[in-house]
DNA sequence: ATGAAAGCGCTAACAT
DNA sequence: ATGTTAGCGCTTTCAT
């Protein structure tokens, strides 16, 4: 077994509570004494057990993360703003995949929660009904949801929620592509069971449509970078009378992929198609045509859901040493739903419908 | 506090110790007492809390994991390919970032070593002499590294990495633009001391030079992302009689961001200059060219070298139950420094060179 | 088949 | 300023 905080001790001729206070308040030991303790830990190669810490104080310094997947750069990314951002706030993470299937969230926080961590950060399927919120919320464990916008009003509005206003960018994006003259646009969607972002951002696309006096069309719902297998999405490329001028994807990988799609059918783009995606993965931007896009800030969105939920948990176990005459011992909650600005990428792959369309 | 193990025994009128066999070996315990113990468990919403059990056993089911970053999609692979492997293993996974600072190293390290991690994977700045892996040897910590590659010979032969053979794998992609008619490639590195890899891809590439009588360049170095910053970069591209036919580029990010500056500068590629990246990004196949790479297997990389980390877990913990015959105490090691194979992806990016040069 | 009790490493009263 | 002690949740002898 490795050195404890009594082998220290016994080498540094103190009681292990003298160990102890040096390592968390090493005021109050008296010089020499620390100086001797320190030798002991160096010698001993001493590295205090959090394991032991976090038994005795009923807090892990550590936060969960559960994401669908880290193939989506934009997980990734979130992924790495949190870490950042514990890191900096002293936090350990410990992170899980659901590989998009709700029936694997749940299993995900029970593992984490079995390791005690004091808070999660998720991005669920479906944020509206769902049962392992339900249980976080009863166990009250502090968390945070990231891309998942929770709604403005409902039972769940407590909740805390890091993303863009969803389907207002959607709209932005749809409004962009008719002001450029498009007026047949198709939405490409991943599954709407598995995102309910997708979902608000099929609404987004509604709302421009409508707004302009367009025609919205049914969403075309495909599997992930499988756009091949879609054969209403097949039928529709093939007949040019058919064919949409401008193709908003819900992702930017679903983007990329028809756009790879297009090509193999023969078809430019923008030249004769408009693409544009969501999320604007950094990578649109080195391409040619650039991807336009709907540009969330993925790392910022990991970093304020970190900050919010150690808030959440600092929040639960009040410090310490807060005196008598501590303000509020219930305080106002903070914003919760917060909603991080988006920008629009415009990129070359987004251009005027070709000419015998803008006529029509 | 949340129920523990003490509150089930006292509902279901058992020991603690009783709930706690139920919990690891049901079969020693009556089937009615069992039955009581579950339904105490059921009404307290019991769960068994790691923290004690790890206390207890000495060690944590969960394995630590440092990358330089999750900007990059290959570690962002890496990550997945551990985790699902992790999940599938019943180990759970802490995570941790360095941003490419040799010195961030040791203290991610120290910090998983305090959370009582059972092994650590990571991927370092220079495997050949690190302080942070003399560390985990130091105190038997078992480790994998990932994309380090460790030398045949050698003072640390006995360590574990999974990687591909990159020094090979630079040098047929080096051949393969020779193949193509290039004479004059020039290679394009981040940073050596960030990166083993790219100095063993210098090799390669070297050896691909030599081999076929060419002269090689000095490779030149840049930050990640940023060529424009390198100003002998732009000073060899402006000049079409010293420009190189062909860019060989140590990572696909890169090679991404000089095609971006290469046609903010007019060039056209391939017509103008070929540009071969490494790592072998999923993205990189969607694009138009597609982008002509080394496909590292990063997602299995990280299975092997999970799965190997835990072989070497459960190897330094013999299983309990081993009968008295067990064949040898100290097995033979298995093989450790494991090279997957790595595939040349051809792509439009990369094309013979003009005309004009290939006559020279 | 079950219970009693010790102890993993640590912190926080409570003494002194 | 320092020591003594109880106990966080759990597993595991050792009895019964």
């Amino acid at each position: 077994m490795r050195p404890s905080i009594k082998q220290v001790a016994h080498l540094a001729g103190v009681s292990i509570a003298t160990v102890s206070r040096l390592l968390n308040k090493p005021g109050s030991v008296s010089a020499e004494t620390a100086e001797k303790i320190h030798r002991s830990i160096a010698e001993l190669g001493f590295r205090p057990n959090f394991t032991g810490r976090n038994l005795r104080a009923g807090n892990s310094r550590t936060v969960g993360v559960v994401v669908p997947t880290l193939s989506n750069t934009v997980f990734a990314q979130c992924l790495q703003g949190i870490e950042l951002a514990a890191r900096a706030l002293d936090y350990s993470v410990m992170f899980t995949t659901t590989e998009y299937l709700p029936e694997e969230e749940s299993a995900a926080v029970e593992l984490l929660l079995g390791h005690r961590v004091d808070g999660v950060i998720l991005t669920v399927a479906d944020a509206g009904s769902n049962a392992t919120l339900d249980l976080l919320e009863r166990e009250r464990i502090p968390f945070v949801l990231t891309y998942n916008q929770l709604a403005t009003s409902g039972p769940t509005t407590h909740r805390a929620s890091v993303s863009v206003d969803n389907r207002a960018a959607a709209c932005d994006a749809v409004a962009h592509l008719i002001g450029l003259g498009h007026r047949r646009i198709q939405m490409l969607s991943g599954r709407f069971n598995a995102s309910d972002r997708a979902m608000q951002r099929y609404y987004g696309y509604l709302d421009a449509m409508q707004a302009a006096g367009l025609a919205p069309l049914p969403a075309i719902e495909v599997e992930r970078h499988t756009l091949t297998a879609a054969t209403d999405y097949q039928q529709m490329m093939a007949d040019p009378l058919q064919r949409p001028t401008a193709l908003f994807c819900s992702n930017d990988l679903l983007a990329l992929s028809a756009m790879r799609d297009l090509r193999a059918l023969g078809l430019q783009v923008p030249g004769d198609i408009s693409v544009m995606g969501f999320d604007g993965i950094p990578v649109g931007a080195l391409m040619a045509p650039v991807l336009a896009s709907v540009v969330q800030p993925s790392e910022r969105i990991g970093d304020v859901a970190l900050r919010t939920l150690v808030e959440a948990i600092e929040r639960a176990v009040p410090a310490a040493a807060d005196g008598p005459s501590s303000q509020s011992p219930q305080s106002a909650q903070p914003a919760l739903r917060h909603i991080l600005p988006h920008v629009l990428r415009e990129g070359g792959s987004v251009a005027p419908p070709p000419a015998a369309h803008s006529l029509s």
